[in-house]
DNA sequence: CCTTTGACGCTTG
DNA sequence: ACAAGCGCCAAAG
């Protein structure tokens, strides 16, 4: 059946970003490149938008191609999320994260 | 069915 | 380093 395409995309994504460990940070592209659709980044944020509020998924670890958190700063959710790095070890800074790779494997 | 939106990415200036 | 424009695709209205 076909609807297991989305639903793998979706499965590989929650995987991906689930198999993401703690310190390490992966960008949406890596992870919809990774889910097997390099231009499904946007799809990726998507998801991680419609999340539950009580999924275990490490959403935080999760930022863009420029290394930056995909936050209007001084926003809610980007606090929480340079929080959330910063309690991992993750350095941030004015949004970007101070590190030279975004890949974990 | 068509239009709009969006937790993105890449190129150009 | 930064801003603007274009592309790309899935979900929602």
């Amino acid at each position: 059946m076909q609807t297991e395409t989305k639903e793998e995309f979706r499965v590989r994504v929650f995987t991906l970003i689930g198999a993401i460990p703690e310190g390490s940070v992966a960008t949406y592209g890596q992870i919809a490149g990774l889910a097997g659709a390099p231009k499904h980044a946007r799809a990726v944020g998507y998801l991680l938008k419609h999340l539950p509020a009580g999924s275990s998924l490490p959403w935080h670890r999760v930022i863009n191609s420029q290394g930056k958190i995909s936050f209007p700063p001084q926003s809610e959710k980007f606090r929480q999320q340079s929080e959330l790095l910063r309690s991992e070890g993750v350095q941030v800074q004015g949004g970007k994260i101070a590190l030279r790779q975004y890949q974990w494997c």
